[in-house]
RNA sequence: GGUGCCGUGCCCAAGUGGCCUAAGGGGAUGGUCUGCAAAACCGUUAUUCGCCGGUUCGAAUCCGGCCGGCACCUCCA
């Protein structure tokens, strides 16, 4: 058990403070998934790796951690702000979308994205929750939370679903600044529902039996609204009080804002200490948007034949408070960086095969430099400080790669498995298939020029190898002379 | 109206009042290697931290003011 500090920026009370559990090494955490419309963006995972790095990180200080981190497929609507649960139900509008002709239902949506989100939290190296719930499976308790809501008086109904009454909670707007006074003098316009006592008030249950997803409650049919799901599945599986909560920062307002205030209007307990919101990510320096043409789904990237770990590099490589600006730049130069790490574990497992007799060289120097990452992620999650300790490692490494002994490979190994487990940088998990690139290239052809080439190179006919190579490049395909042999590639 | 973030070399970016004459990456530029390349590896690359004041023995770091950029409270993590 490490005696680090873990500390993070927490944004209700806005300081950079340490991270207590209430059960000593024992991180309970909940962090807000996403909704299952359609396939995950960058930005989305640049939240979700942050939450990833602070378990690794607790989990490198020997922490036990329970992380929950939720799917939400109901509930979330387009227009669910201040004034009123309003709009449509996203997932609703998924399927009546071009790409929603594909399902024959909502749910059928709901699972294929799902899935999909899955599958990219893998190739992105996540490491995996103890628990995904998802919201539908949670519509029972969400009902009763609702009923008690009602009962202790902190939530009423009208002719178009249950609201929360904003009044009945004096600390609402304490993690975001959005008071019921605020809300009232914000420059929104306001929609106006008769229904409500207050224009602040929000929705816990939506009335509505023309919804696709709908469940029979006290208040007739209809679904519950999107704040509940997160009140009551964090409650369900790390008790009233959690230790730490994680999100967007969109999510902030007035998702967690609402969070808050039902659960510990059922508990009369604090809900949770600690929050932390990943900042939005910025691309080509503008927001993210649809409408902007500058929206990339994971997929998107990974399509282009970018090695998955690249992308996650650039979505850590700045501080989760700050706005990342994410170019072509950074991806290349995160690439880059895979490609480092992935050298100094082949070096290092090649020397091990070699078994050569010698001092260990690189232990201490090694055990230093991942100690000081371990303190940089301490120090409310410095990516930046963490990589470049990862890099020096890396480096000491291959700078002997040819000359390791059996006992510097052994540290270095150690060092590249302790990187790995604290950043996930060095190995993707098990080989999720990535669609290649469309090079199309003729395997065939190109050995057999290279094979040309050789021969001309032996005959000393230097000319005509460099023709072949230049004839190769043309074609997008890279030589390169190495010791044991030639090697080509695909350009980039 | 509310809530926050940021201005550090050509670019990205760390910096927890003194070990900062400021990490790390990219780029550029020398070199080793190579028939030449490429790749790899080794060097070099900010007396300076938006501007002006102040606090201090000492500030990129704290305080005040100014200038500039940005985000959330719409879709969106």
């Amino acid at each position: 058990m490490s005696d680090k500090v873990f500390r993070l920026y927490d944004s209700l009370s806005r300081t950079v403070k340490p991270l207590v559990t209430q059960e000593p090494n024992h991180l309970r955490f909940y962090s807000c998934g996403p909704t299952v419309y359609s396939y995950a963006h960058i930005g989305n995972f640049r939240s979700f790796i942050t939450s990833d790095l602070i378990v690794r990180t607790a989990r490198a200080l020997g922490w036990k951690v329970t992380w929950v981190s939720n799917i939400t497929d109901v509930g979330h609507l387009t227009q669910d702000d201040v004034a009123d649960a309003g709009g449509e139900d996203k997932m609703e509008r998924a399927l009546r979308s071009k790409e929603g002709e594909h399902f024959n239902n909502v749910w059928e949506l709901a699972e294929y994205y799902a899935e999909a989100y899955r599958n990219d939290w893998a190739r992105l190296n996540l490491t995996e929750p103890e628990i995904r719930p998802k919201a539908t499976q949670h519509v029972r308790e969400q009902i009763l939370a609702t009923n008690e809501l009602i009962e202790k008086g902190h939530a009423y109904e009208t002719p178009t679903g249950v609201y929360f009454s904003v009044e009945s909670f004096p600390n609402y707007g304490r993690l975001s600044g959005n008071t019921r006074d605020n809300l009232m003098d914000a420059v929104r316009d306001v929609v106006l529902d008769d229904n409500k006592r207050d224009q602040a008030d929000f929705a816990v249950w939506k009335k509505d039996d023309k919804h696709l997803m709908q469940w029979y409650s006290p208040f007739g049919w209809g679904f519950p609204g999107w704040h509940i799901e997160c009140s009551v599945m964090a409650r369900a599986y790390l008790g009233d009080t959690i230790d730490l909560h994680s999100g967007g920062e969109d999510n902030k307002f007035p998702h967690h804002e609402c969070e808050i205030a039902q659960s510990e209007a059922l508990t009369g307990k604090q809900f949770c200490d600690h929050w932390v919101h990943t900042r939005f990510l910025l691309v080509g320096g503008e927001k993210m948007s649809k409408s902007k043409g500058n929206f990339y789904t994971v997929r998107d990237i990974f399509e282009r034949g970018i090695e998955p770990l690249a992308l996650r590099l650039a979505l850590m490589s700045t501080h989760f408070n700050k706005e990342l600006n994410f170019t072509e730049q950074t991806l290349a130069d995160a690439a880059g960086n895979i490609q480092r790490m992935k050298r100094a574990d082949a070096a290092a497992d090649a020397a091990l095969e070699a078994a050569r007799l010698g001092p260990d060289e690189l232990g201490e120097t090694l055990a230093t430099l991942y100690d000081e990452a371990l303190d940089a992620m301490c120090h409310d999650i410095n990516t930046s400080v963490a990589l470049a300790k990862a890099l020096e490692g890396a480096k000491s490494i291959s700078r002997e790669a040819d000359k390791l002994s059996l006992a510097s490979a052994t540290s270095a190994k150690k060092f590249l498995d302790q990187i790995n487990d604290l950043l996930g940088i060095v190995r993707g998990v098990a080989e999720v298939p990535v669609p290649v690139a469309e090079t199309k290239v003729d395997e065939a052809l190109i050995l057999s020029k290279i094979e040309e080439r050789t021969a001309a190179k032996k005959a000393k006919d230097f000319a005509k190898a460099d023709e072949i190579r230049n004839e190769l490049l043309a074609m997008g395909i890279e030589l390169r002379d190495t010791p044991n042999g030639v090697e080509w590639s695909a350009k980039s």
